[in-house]
Formats: structure tokens, C-alpha cells, sequence
DNA sequence: TCAAGTCTGTAACTTTTGTTACTGCCAGAT
DNA sequence: ATCTGGCAGTAACAAAAGTTACAGACTTGA
């Protein structure tokens, strides 16, 4: 474990952090599609990030739901953290975007290094901020893009995500994450299609206009 | 200035670091209006609000506008508080919704105080923590409501800030806060009365349903 | 190979939101 | 009193998004 940490947060922890880390923190990993943390949780501990990626989603009382941001390698969910240290219930969920290994941390030792370790203090606060930011572009593209914007760069993120610009993926899957029907997806991805920005397949399209 | 200190943050902050923020602080005003921080400023301290409310707003490269969420008193921005961090530009802006008086912080204590106050630390992560709440409730209105029920919703809210049933706004104020035209804003608010949820003046409304 | 289920494409229609245009009303200035 | 500018009401239309319905294609597995 302690070779994987060292490869995903070796720069910006020091060597006790990094002990103290793989000493308390447990390994775990979740394969894809697999819901790591759900709506209504109590949070116990925080994860970091190892390998994979991480979809973080909304969910209203009639059961629609929202992409939030994926999470990656060296990242962890502020939102967690949040409620980590409220005592409070999750509010959103978090589903495995491909097979991922994490290490989780107990509430505990989260203060404890907030006094310890200034580099910890640092990823605590940058973390706040990225996620912070990422909310703030949620809310963009929710309060000033159409659908079809928001599809184009849907895809795109997703797209880095998983390092592939072929994604699999129906259309259904789409929108659900965009909080929309299915015939609205097909309509703009065939005119995504026409426009020469993506190519169209079952189950699986291809994202040209990175 | 320690006397409005003292009743805003009295209870959560200890006397040592009531006397370190009167210290080091200024004391600052803002007129109902006033913009106190635009996108693309730099931020060079953090404000701590001690009597009115502020509304931050959001805006895209059109000029098209958002309301975020408001801060009262007790409150600091989490967005300029990771801005000051994080060393960079403001990403929003905010404005006076009422008379204002805050106190601005220089950006080097803040870290300081993390370590050496206890109540300081909790109120930062404390900060981070109901920002984040609100932007999510922010997602959460834009994502799954209908414009009826956001205009609902923020005559609600701004009644609460304002402690008044009655509104001193416009249609297009409104219209700018929501993003959307005023023929929209008139159209529904129209509807709102119908249903004998407000009252209609000129410049001037009555929120009923809160 | 056939049945059942899933996925995509598309048409037709509704609802919601945005736009343009015009009206009358009110308040303040001249 | 009249002019002016800002504000609100409303109609008519356009665009975007959501809904319902159905057909054809593919996939799986019995």
C-alpha cells in the first residue's frame, strides 16, 4: 500500500504523513459501476484517491439524479469531508467510474494532521477549493449553457476521464447524468453526429472535438 | 469595533482571538448596492461580516448574471476565503443587499490563526462546510426545479434576509438574479398572485407563502 | 433459430422558457 | 400641465426541452 500511495500523493505528503496514512488507513478498491457511498450514509472516514475514477452525484426526492464531477487520482471528495467533520449524512453519491482503489481515513486522525502536518492542512484547504471550483462550474453550465453544450462537454470530460476518446456508454446512461430523457440525448448526440464532433454506435461512441 | 465583534462572532471565537481580528483588521461599510468584490479582482484579504447581508452573484463572458447564494452576519465567503488561498482572482462578485459592516482580514493570519486557534479552524472548515451546502442547494434548484418554483424560492429567501414579508425590487432585478428575461419573471410572478402566494405593487411586492 | 430484452432513431405533440413588440401607468422634472 | 423615463401587463410568436409512441436493429440465451 505504501507504494501506492507514494505514487499517487509521494510529492505533496511528507514521509510521517505518508506512514501515518498507511498505518491507519484502510485499502479498499471498487469495481466499476459499483456504488461506493450512497444518499443518507453516515460518513466515518474520508477516501483518497490511488487508481481509477469517481462519479459524484445529486439526487432530488423523485429519484432524478445530477453528475456533480468526477474525482481522480490524488483527489478526495470535500463533500465528504464535510460531512466527515459536520457528523452529518451524505448528500450526495459516489459511484465507481471504472475500477478504482482508495484508502480510507478515519474522521479522527483528519484534525489530528490538520494540526500536525501543514502539507495536510494544505491538501485539506486546496481540496475545499477544487471542489468548490468544480461546483462553481456545475452551476455554469446548469444556469448558462443548453443542452447541447452541456452534452458536448459532458462527453469531453468523460472522455479525459478515461483517457479514451471512445466511450461506453448509451444513451440512457447519458441522460441520467444530465438529468434528461433519453430522446432528448439521441436527438443532440445524432446532431453532435451530423455536426462531424462525435461519431454513433451501440453502445459505445467516439468523441472527435476534444 | 470590538463591541459588534463581540455580538456577531462573541460566541464562537475565544478572547484572544477577538482581540488578534480587532487588531489586525479594518473595518469596512458598504451601502445597500455597493459592489464590494467583482470577478477579476484580486483578493488580498477575507471579510468577516458583522451587520447586513451580501449577495453573491455569479456571471459568464456574456455578461449574463446568477445569484449564488446571500451571507449574513456570522458569515465570511468561503469562494473569496479559497480565492485568498489559493492566491488567485476572484471568480464572483459580490454586492451590499443591505447596508453592510465587515471587517477585512489580511490574507497572512488567516493561516496563522489556523494554527494557533482552535475555534478559528472550526470556523473556517465550518464555512467551507455551509458554502458548499448552498451551492449545492444552488445546483439543486437549477436542476431540478421549474422556474415558478426557483421564483418562489427566492422571494422566500430574500424575505428571510431582508426580515420583511415585502420586497423593494423589481421585475427585472429579479429577472437578472434568476437569469431569465423580465416578461418571464412578470408572467409567473402574475401566476404567484393568482394563487395568492404574494401581492403585486409596483416596485414593491409581498411575499404571503413563506 | 427464435423469443425476449435492450438500444437507437424518429415523428408528433406538449410544456416551458425566451423574445419582440406594444400598451398604459406612474413619478419626477421642466 | 406636459414631457420623459422607468416599470408592469400582455399578446404573439420562436426556440428549447420534455413526453409519448412506435419501429427497426442488435444481443443473448434458451
Amino acid at each position: 500500500m505504501l507504494q501506492e500511495l507514494n505514487n499517487a500523493y509521494g510529492f505533496i505528503f511528507e514521509k510521517e504523513l505518508l506512514e501515518e496514512i498507511s498505518k491507519t488507513g484502510i485499502l479498499k478498491s471498487a469495481r466499476e459501476g459499483e456504488i461506493i457511498m450512497d444518499i443518507g450514509n453516515y460518513i466515518t472516514s474520508m477516501p483518497l484517491l490511488l487508481e481509477g475514477a469517481i462519479k459524484i452525484l445529486r439526487e432530488d426526492k423523485e429519484g432524478n439524479e445530477l453528475l456533480l464531477y468526477f474525482l481522480e487520482r490524488g483527489d478526495t471528495c470535500a463533500l465528504t469531508l464535510s460531512c466527515c467533520l459536520g457528523q452529518t449524512k451524505s448528500e450526495i453519491r459516489a459511484v465507481a467510474e471504472k475500477d478504482t482503489q482508495y484508502i480510507l481515513v478515519p474522521i479522527a486522525k483528519i484534525e489530528e494532521w490538520t494540526t500536525m502536518f501543514k502539507s495536510w492542512r494544505n491538501f485539506v484547504f486546496e481540496s475545499y477549493q477544487s471542489r468548490l471550483s468544480e461546483m462553481l462550474e456545475t452551476i455554469d453550465t446548469l444556469a448558462f449553457m443548453n443542452m447541447d453544450q452541456r452534452l458536448l462537454r459532458y462527453l469531453q470530460d468523460k472522455a479525459k476521464i478515461n483517457q479514451s476518446q471512445e466511450l461506453q456508454v448509451t444513451h440512457q446512461q447519458i441522460a441520467y447524468d444530465l438529468n434528461t430523457s433519453r430522446v432528448v440525448i439521441s436527438r443532440l448526440l445524432k446532431k453532435l453526429e451530423l455536426e462531424g464532433k462525435i461519431l454513433l454506435q451501440r453502445n459505445h461512441l467516439v468523441v472527435y472535438d476534444l
